[in-house]
DNA sequence: GTCTATATGCTGATAGAC
DNA sequence: GTCTATCAGCATATAGAC
């Protein structure tokens, strides 16, 4: 976000290509890193060293450490996006999707887990981007639930905001639970609570 | 759990009856300061400065740092257990409660979920407790879900432990998005949810 | 039991050479 | 663009005086 211009001028001018290309590699090795060290424990050297450059080499690229994190999100949640299927009829079925995925990466779901917690803080770098990332998400998954409601698969007397928000919420806590007993199978669960949803009457 | 035998000398002379008390009076000082600045922001120095003490003289009553956070999540634990109801069939009720109370004790819900998150590593101090936590809780509630399939509440149709793990989950979620989002009602979406699953045929 | 003083180690960030 | 060197700050933990 601290870096929006800064990406600006990236795209423009072919001199800066090996910029570019060095900024991803740090931002893959940083999710690299932080995958197998969990977000708290991970320093700027850390990643440093990963990409074999010194800390001050790479905070060449970044103005602070906040900031790097805060474009790490912000790719992860790019990438989780396009897993989300543009069709809002198949987003629960998405988000299903999504939790089966994410039991194959145990250190970004900490890095969210984590960091969304922390940023509960309003002075926190992240904090505006997760408020926006939930608000989106409800909204978007709101809208999943009201067509499952006009397609008649779930009852009309349930309020899509409240649905949207348990599915959200089942979701983080079941990530939770999993991060402590990865042998709990997140995406059985969620799929259980949708399909028990679509049986209300 | 390393100031086990400690507490067990405690209890049986009353030469120590000071230090029994001190000890109280530091973790009741904890967790104000946590409550205020969360779990991350707050070092042994602010808890003790806040009962008036020295960081030495402080650590004088708890081995180290993640002792004293293990204590102060003992406690909190005591305290909730309190507060959940004995009697299996009101356990849902009670869990809804606590969300309603948990509404009340921002920084609290903050230690629990930056704590939670962070123990998922195996060699984390806290990790044991809460495994160990989830899976009592899974236990109980699960039992109360089957208490409630006996009374015809709920179908026999759903798997108890499923839903028992899907309302812990929803509880933690809710957690998540309300301290993001204060305006959320948790205990009435958690109500809602249970509602809703009430009425599956 | 409580203090002051301090050891030791990390962190992120910056200055300036090359 | 990348380095080395270094800074200031904060943390926990400990030694030893009182």
């Amino acid at each position: 976000m601290a870096q929006g211009s800064y990406d600006a001028d990236m795209g423009r001018r072919g001199a800066y290509a090996k910029g570019v290309a060095k900024r991803e590699e740090i931002l893959d090795a940083a999710l690299t890193v932080i995958a197998r060290n969990g977000y708290q424990r991970t320093s700027v050297r850390d990643i440093a060293e990963a990409v074999g450059l010194s800390q001050a080499g790479l905070l060449h690229y970044f103005a602070s450490k906040e900031a790097l994190f805060a474009e790490v999100l912000r790719r992860r949640d790019e990438v989780d996006r396009e897993r989300m299927p543009a069709d809002p009829a198949a987003r629960v079925e998405g988000l299903i999707e999504i939790m089966r995925h994410n039991a194959d990466v145990p250190g970004l779901v900490q890095l969210y887990a984590e960091l969304s917690t922390e940023a509960s803080h309003p002075e926190h770098a992240a904090h505006d981007f997760f408020t926006q990332r939930y608000a989106v998400l409800r909204r978007e998954l709101g809208e999943t639930v009201r067509a499952a409601q006009e397609r008649g698969e779930l009852s009309t007397s349930l309020d899509a905001e409240s649905v949207a928000t348990i599915l959200l919420a089942s979701a983080d806590g079941l990530q939770t639970q999993w991060m402590l007993e990865p042998g709990l199978d997140m995406a059985a669960r969620l799929e259980h609570l949708w399909a028990a949803l679509c049986r209300v009457p």
